[in-house]
DNA sequence: GGGTTTATACATTCAGACGTGTATGTATAA
DNA sequence: TTATACATACACGTCTGAATGTATAAACCC
């Protein structure tokens, strides 16, 4: 009824993204109505028109910048210097990852819909491009930290850095996969840690000396 | 108009089915209209309500019995008891999965739709279980197998059956995953032989032989 | 700084399109 | 003769987007 001040308003802003997550995991995209995510606020239709012009603008909105702090902390681990064998860098950033995923509820709650309760297709087909986008971005830095590996001398014979850096990723998204499927579980998410230095123990040198 | 014999009925049972996949695949589960569906169909959607009772039904029907043929084709090559070492049945099971999804390409719209088309939930939320399920069997035949393998001596040191089969479940689970969201093109098609041999590989007693 | 104006931040209302499910019609296979 | 395999028609609820209303924060003016 009243009007509100710019903060206020911005924080109305935040209770429609926040609610839109709510109904968006509960109901699936395509079933939510923009009047349900409206109650949920505990506003108007009105309000929601006014901040966003639909449903797509809201969803795009709602997971604008939950990727980037994930990315982030994920590349800054992974092109830490400070780790003797680059394949402690590729574990210690895989261990981030899982771990940004364990701090940030909200995160998890964007990822579950986009993979499970999001039909990408028409308007949304823009969403499969951004979420590709940073897998390749991913799969490309990998295969660098691989390839320094490589030259470090510590990867078991045979094995070639772009091959290992997909199968890494085809890991990373697998598990992922997994976690969301399973609704981040106490279970699997025990288990992360112990995957994940199964995977990299796998591309190690072995240590030879009780040969 | 004219009535049509059983046959006839059961054939355009079928054009409905064959039409869903269409319609599923484009504009996603929730947004397709029965309407656009007969239209495909070269029908009306009084047939659809004929043969099926709505939307959800006909979801269900398009789904049945098109994975297990899957199944069975990958389990009878992963308790082939011919194989000498127990890691090449793995091996061969998953590339025969793999084949399987080459040369069915109505097992791969389904499942395109399945994970990518459909948002999982209320009605269809059993279907994530029905997703899952054949996934958990095969994690726990698997690791049946890669204990057999253990047994024969067959697999490089310090590694559990256990972990191992849900490293390789996790594998399965993301390139299934990645060559769907990439609609099965060549390139990563042609890299899935290769990444299969790695990843058995890997798991592989080293041949001691020039040490 | 006080009064006026204006743009803002919503709530409410309305028309229209759309999809569903059912009811009805109908030609024909059984 | 009857049940089947559809096509057609209808009633209903629902969601959307825009139009309108409105109280007030903010900008403007003196």
């Amino acid at each position: 009824m009243a009007r509100k001040s710019k903060k206020e308003a911005e924080q109305t802003r935040q209770q429609i993204i926040e609610a839109a997550r709510t109904v968006f995991q509960r109901h699936g995209v395509a079933q939510s109505t923009l009047e349900q995510v409206a109650n949920v606020a505990g506003l108007s239709r009105g309000a929601v028109y006014w901040h966003f012009r639909n449903k797509s603008e809201l969803f795009h909105a709602m997971r604008a910048d939950v990727l980037e702090p994930m990315i982030g902390r994920v590349d800054a681990v992974l092109f830490d210097e400070g780790y003797a064998d680059p394949l402690d860098a590729i574990e210690a950033a895989l261990r981030e990852l899982f771990l940004v995923l364990d701090e940030s509820a909200t995160l998890r709650q964007v990822l579950e819909i986009m993979v499970l309760r999001c039909e990408q297709v028409d308007e949304l087909v823009a969403l499969q491009a951004e979420v590709e986008r940073p897998g390749d971005a991913f799969l490309q830095k990998v295969e660098r930290v691989y390839h320094r590996a490589a030259l470090h001398g510590s990867l078991a014979a045979g094995l070639q850095p772009a091959a290992l850096a997909l199968d890494t990723w085809i890991f990373v998204s697998g598990l992922l996969h997994k976690l969301i499927a399973r609704g981040f579980d106490a279970y699997l998410s025990g288990e992360v840690g112990g995957m994940i230095e199964l995977h990299m123990r796998l591309r190690r040198r072995v240590n030879l000396s009780g040969c």
